[in-house]
DNA sequence: CACATATGTTGCTGCTACAAACTTATGCGG
DNA sequence: CCGCATAAGTTTGTAGCAGCAACATATGTG
């Protein structure tokens, strides 16, 4: 059985030629899709909980979990004692047993992690590497990892796919990463790769579009519409763009790369960065939370003076992403929510000063919510997009091969 | 009957509370959307044609076709000589008896239009005013127009509701117009005015907005996902964003404010501006047509100073939105057109050297291809969404009220 | 312990699109 | 001019889906 490969966020059939009718079984489709997806990012919940969210008649709510339990992708439980007067509604779970494997190539180390349905990373595996690994090393690695873990992960379960974050613009059709400047890979078709050497399917996507997708899905942007994230890592300011609750792919998978917006006629990362504020501090090297701690214990006006320059060009960055999108959150991840916490207001100011009045009062600007797992767990979610959006499909295709 | 009054572009029932699951009776009103819609934005075509587009079977859409056509949304007729063997399907049309009314106020001017369903603009009235027009003026103005137009119009059909194209900011919720510049109106309610002097239904948007939607359906944008425009009038610049398909509106509305992008610290539409090319070729005033004629007339260094000095600034401003949005079309209209024809390549040369290679060689720059009726279509077309997302709850509604 | 309440369960109904069989209208080749 | 191939319309019956009503069950309250 050969693995496929797909494109980055979403599956592959959602791109197939349009055909605007929809029948009848489409429509059990959809609804075993939205059931699945509630519980896979809202967690386990009473079924009378599905029914209220869906609108669906709590019969057919009870047809479908018998479908989904079937189908081995939830269970139900004893009802939770609730305290309540009625009837209590048994607990659906999702089944922890269907896993993803998310794959993070970086400069320095290929991080390979076990993620379950509903989003819990249940194990995670670094390997550092002694230099830039090239897509050869990324592949070979982590196909090595991968065999290692995959008896014990079929034994009690199924393996989806594959999913793998890269710091770089990652063509939709196909997932050939087009460019890592950080890797130095250039048309790399890692996917395919990885699909040829495990045989499983394999999905590709950008980094920080994963990590906007995943702070939109259980953190900082949980339940928005429109919403804006702007990463900052060592390596340069990633982005992603939420439009009508999914993610902003555009016409080849590339949107959202807020961090190359020509603000005054240089990238936004090459005014706004975290080597700088490093050099300032008097530091060469610092974890995330070190950094921020330093800057936030920081009182010299050569450390304030650098975060406000800094801040300066991100807030017309975020100026023009509120002009142009009209998000009702800009969320900061990395040390661009460090630089917020150092002087938020000043942010907001300078926002304020670039942005028109009516779409700015709409927008807030937070820091991110969630932590180190969060490209595993976007790497993750974009392969169980396919599972997501066609429950009963997935699997029928998957025992047809 | 009182006329309720409705938010910017898309029905309000596409903003009510979430409910995920879907119907059987959801099932019928999306394929009856589907093909109105078909016919809306693709005009008369016959039976067979809609059957291939929808991918549905024929039974079932003649089927719909006959729901739609008692509901005088739609009539059939005689096949055309095709030349081709097998039996000639019936040729499906849309009722041009259904018509929406559009209001366009501007600062010297307020233009009132009947478009029919299918996007032909049947009359178009304008209004001069000797002064810029207040919203009560504006609402008067309009209103006495329509009450002329109305025993007519509604003798031969029905009027689907009212459509505003308004030049600046509208909050989407209530259709209250925010901020317009030009205009010099604050927060004026000019939708909830409009629906109690006339009793119809009314929309509001903003222009450019609405003629990215109109350059998306019927023009240079026809057929794409993903395309930006931007609209170069007197009073400023202005755009629009289509995002899988759809106008992008953001949270409250704002979305594609592209003339507002703070390029080089000021506003991309004090760089680019119709007043400094006029300057230049010695003018003081000009039609859209005459100053294009005369820029590409023109062979002086000073013109070709002025525009390139504008290419550099809309160069930068479209490479921002190529980075972040990554469409497959760039549509330019107005001025911004002629100033593309003029050095379209000099145009293509600044927007590679600032956007990123992957999403730049995806993407066309292209002027736009509808002229004068666009924001007639694009009102009107505001006013035809409620009907073409439910095409039987619409005409149901309006026989209880 | 009776009652109210909320939910699960069961059997039936209506709606929707589909499939198959048949009919009709056209072009084409002899 | 006729028969055949083709493509589409039309008719009739069917399968699947969600909804609904009636009944059953489990909890809290007075």
């Amino acid at each position: 059985m050969a693995g496929s490969q797909r494109r980055g966020p979403g599956p592959a059939s959602l791109r197939a030629p349009r055909v605007s009718g929809v029948a009848t079984d489409d429509l059990r489709k959809h609804n075993l899709s939205a059931i699945l997806t509630l519980l896979h990012h809202g967690g386990s919940q009473a079924r009378s909980a599905l029914t209220a969210q869906t609108g669906l008649n709590r019969s057919t709510v009870a047809a479908l979990v018998a479908e989904l339990e079937q189908r081995r992708l939830v269970y139900e439980t004893e009802p939770d004692p609730t305290n309540q007067v009625g009837r209590p509604s048994p607990r659906v779970n999702v089944d922890e047993s269907n896993v993803a494997i998310a794959i993070n190539p970086e400069v320095d180390a290929i991080t390979v992690g076990v993620v379950a349905l509903g989003g819990r990373v249940v194990q995670r595996i670094r390997h550092d590497t002694d230099r830039v690994p090239t897509a050869r090393d990324a592949v070979e690695i982590s196909a090595r990892i991968i065999r290692d873990l995959e008896p014990y992960l079929t034994r009690h379960g199924r393996i989806v796919g594959l999913g793998v974050a890269v710091p770089g613009l990652v063509r939709a059709a196909d997932g050939l990463v087009r460019w890592g400047p950080h890797l130095e890979w250039t048309d790399e078709p890692v996917g395919a790769m990885l699909a040829e050497t495990t045989g499983h399917d394999v999905v590709v996507g950008n980094d920080a579009s994963l990590a906007a997708m995943v702070e939109h899905i259980y953190g900082a942007g949980r339940g928005l519409r429109e919403m804006v994230y702007f990463n900052g890592s060592p390596s340069g300011i990633g982005g992603g763009v939420v439009v009508g609750g999914a993610l902003l792919e555009g016409a080849s998978g590339y949107a959202g790369e807020l961090g190359h917006t020509r603000n005054r006629g240089v990238d936004l990362e090459v005014r706004v960065n975290r080597g700088d504020l490093l050099a300032a501090l008097g530091l060469t090297s610092a974890s995330p939370d070190e950094l921020e701690l330093r800057l936030l214990a920081d009182t010299s006006a050569r450390v304030a003076k650098v975060v406000h320059a800094q801040l300066d060009h991100l807030g017309a960055a975020i100026a023009d992403a509120v002009n142009i999108l009209n998000p009702q959150r800009v969320v900061l991840g990395g040390f661009l929510a460090s630089i917020l916490e150092k002087d938020a207001s000043y942010l907001r100011d300078r926002v304020a000063a670039e942005a028109l009045a009516a779409p700015f009062e709409d927008v807030e600007i937070v820091p991110a919510a969630l932590g180190s797992d969060l490209l595993m767990i976007g790497a993750a979610e974009l392969t169980f997009q396919g599972l997501l959006a066609d429950p009963a499909g997935y699997g029928q295709a998957a025992a047809r091969r």
